[in-house]
RNA sequence: GCCGCCAUAGCUCAGCUGGUAGAGCACCUGAUUUGUAAUCAGGGGGUCACAGGUUCGAGUCCUGUUGGCGGCACCA
């Protein structure tokens, strides 16, 4: 008996029954056949040294590719977890994924683990790759699995496979030599000596059993791992320049904003980051204008009456911040704006004419959110949303909401900041509503986006628990995502608040409510801005778009026009007239990421001119100041101004 | 909130096994008037997060609290 194979670049060729991915190999080329990790056969994993059961589309998995990273980083999710069982006995294996970038496992353990214990794991991490122990795949029935690992006092080994397996079928181990075992879908490496050593523990870290907070804490430790030394390298250095892009530091260093204890979660803006802020809003408030928008503000605390009746006060009770006055109210400032909007659509009579209504506030909202959540400007207690509600009829909620996707990605780009993923967050468990409501408002949010031009990922069970929503969502430095856009249709809070408009029949009916970000909150926004450009804003976001300095007193008249024409023709500049050398002023000029700084000295007061540097360049550019003013407005002009 | 780690001058950090706090930058003063990424000299500044404890003696050891960081959970 013979078997087919078929390689990628098209040649097919037949081999003997029975034969190894590996032997495949090792018959191509020996160089090859030492990178090559696992197989894939029809697109499903194979181990290399797993004797194939039929051909088909063959494809070798090297360790240098996205697949063969993750068969590497697999094995040595196990080969951790066989260093720690060894190194600290009575530890319980659970759970060992692979990550974007490396892997990690979950133990339990009665003792703390602590990242003193590191590089002790390294270096047996290290000794197991040298020992090379065959990888064996193995095949088990369910119940003789699950009693294998509960005599060895695995239990929670034992409860997975027996939620995840089901009854009668077999399940695949592999172990290390005769050393070590895990339950596992594989593919892994012929033996752990393939490894390599391009591996590093990275962080240590609690997480809940399943993910569920009701659960025992179990002790989770990250580890990174790469097909050699120069990309672990590559990795760490990566790492490194993105900790120069946090947020949090270049806010300190460009002197934008800070918190303090007092105040967790709260935001303490400083000139120049409410600069930023202002331009945001400013420009936002453009483009919402030109979108048909209308502004309102609602009051920022309300009696505990008016939570009452928006179902706040039962669902969303313990993250508000709620005060008693000494005349015996209870108040709460408001966690969210639109039961405030649903006031002022109430107000007065409202017809299906006035659909849809677009009703937008930048609502300053507080939420007492859990303490280890926060995090710099993306997690805060007090933040500010771009919030609109979109009162509709239900025949209108696709057609908004497409046209909302547009809007976003439209000032999304403005921004530099394509969405990283565009998520459709389908039917919690828990939920309100028919199966039949579910599929209708499923299939509304995704045609939406379709129509829209856009394919959003599903995040199953992630709607709120009323509807489904579209959030978009970009990444931080260093990789974490944060949800800045969403879309989330309701038909819960109008009822609730009993809003109602006069159709064309006459008769009374209940509009529809869009809720809607597309900067999420300005905090969040800013945060990702600032990471995004690496704390350098383009010129129509800098703070100080020019900064004029002097070489020598004698210019200082002349700098101080130039300054004050920049200022008249509505740009941002900062005037240097310290006493204090050129270079010294260019460099810390540079180092504030100054888009723009004008040099003047004695030759350019005389002549009229300007020396303008850019930042990123060391090159000058002498320019009249006339024609200098007007390049640098026209640079200025913020895109959706540029594009009129 | 939970788990681990951390906390020294405005910032970045040094301070070995306990012996009474130091650097660079920043800041202030003076000199220098400077041509594209740091001019020189002098000076001020710290209840070593806070509260207890051990000790003849604590920045250093122990306990607690607060806050920060990294995850988990929760979420714009």
């Amino acid at each position: 008996m013979s078997i087919s194979l078929k390689f990628p670049d098209g040649a097919e060729r037949s081999y003997d029954d029975g034969v190894t991915p590996l032997a495949v190999a090792e018959g191509i080329s020996k160089s090859l056949a030492k990178k090559v990790v696992a197989a894939k056969i029809d697109g499903a994993w194979w181990d290399l040294t797993r004797p194939l059961e039929g051909g088909g589309k063959f494809e070798l998995v090297m360790r240098d590719s996205a697949d063969g990273l993750e068969v590497l980083r697999h094995d040595a999710a196990h080969v951790l977890a066989q260093a720690v069982q060894e190194l600290f006995p009575g530890t319980q294996v659970t759970f060992g994924p692979v990550t974007e970038d490396g892997f990690y496992y979950d133990f339990a353990r009665d003792e703390p683990f602590s990242t003193d214990d590191f590089e002790r794991i390294e270096k047996r991490m290290k000794e197991i790759v040298d020992a090379d122990l065959p990888i064996i795949r193995k095949v088990w029935e369910k119940e003789a699995a699950i009693a294998h690992f509960k005599s060895i006092g695995e239990i929670y080994k034992a409860e997975t496979i027996d939620e995840v397996i089901k009854p009668g079928d077999a399940i695949t181990v592999y172990s290390h030599g005769d050393k070590w075992g895990d339950l596992c879908r594989g593919p892994h490496l012929p033996s752990t000596g393939k490894l390599g050593k391009a591996f590093k523990l990275m962080k240590l870290a609690g997480a809940y059993w399943r993910g569920d907070q009701n659960n025992q804490q179990l002790q989770r430790i990250y580890g990174t791992a790469w097909a050699d030394e120069k990309q672990l390298e590559e990795y760490l250095k990566r790492l490194e320049e993105a900790e120069k892009r946090d947020h949090r530091k270049l806010g300190r260093q460009m002197d934008l904003f800070h918190m303090q204890e007092e105040g967790r979660g709260m935001v303490f803006w400083h000139e120049k980051g409410l600069m930023l802020w202002r331009t945001i809003e400013a420009y936002m408030r453009r483009r919402l204008d030109a979108a048909g928008y209308v502004e309102v503000r609602t009051p920022q605390v309300l009696d505990r009456v008016f939570w009452e009746k928006s179902g706040h006060w039962d669902k969303y009770r313990p993250n508000m911040f709620v005060c008693e006055t000494v005349e015996g109210e209870t108040l709460s400032l408001k966690p969210m704006n639109c039961p405030g909007h649903v006031q002022i659509f109430k107000f007065g009579q409202k017809s299906y004419r006035d659909l849809p209504l677009r009703m937008a506030e930048f609502g300053a909202c507080h939420r007492y959110e859990p303490s280890g959540s926060l995090h710099g400007l993306m997690r805060v207690r007090a933040f500010t949303q771009d919030d609109a509600h979109i009162f509709c009829r239900e025949d209108q909620i696709e057609e908004e909401t497409t046209r909302f996707i547009k809007l976003a990605a439209s000032i999304h780009a403005d921004f530099g900041m394509a969405s990283d993923k565009i998520a459709l967050a389908t039917r919690p468990e828990v939920r309100a509503g028919s199966d039949e409501f579910w599929d209708k408002a499923e299939a509304q949010m995704l045609n939406a986006a379709r129509a829209a031009g856009v394919e959003p990922v599903i995040a199953e069970g992630d709607g709120a628990f009323y509807a489904p929503k579209l959030d978009f969502s970009v990444k931080d430095a260093i990789g974490r995502e944060w949800t800045i856009g969403t879309i989330q249709l309701d038909y819960v809070l109008p009822d609730r608040l009993d809003a109602e408009y006069v159709g064309e029949d006459g008769a009374k009916h209940r509009p529809v409510m869009l809720h809607r970000a597309i900067l999420g909150s300005l905090e969040r926004f800013i945060g990702i801005l600032i990471e995004n450009v690496a704390g350098a804003f383009p010129m129509w976001l800098a703070p100080v778009q020019v900064v004029v300095a002097t070489i020598t007193q004698e210019a200082d008249a002349y700098a101080q026009q130039a300054a004050d024409e920049m200022r008249a023709a509505g740009l941002r500049v900062q005037l240097d007239l310290r006493n204090e050398k050129v270079g010294y002023k260019i460099r810390e000029h540079s180092l504030a990421k100054t888009p723009v700084i004008a040099v003047v000295g004695r030759k350019e007061a005389e002549e009229r001119k300007l020396a303008l540097r850019r930042f990123g360049s060391d090159a000058q550019d002498v320019v009249g100041l006339d024609a200098a003013v007007a390049a640098l407005v026209a640079e200025a002009t913020p895109p959706d101004l540029k594009r009129m």
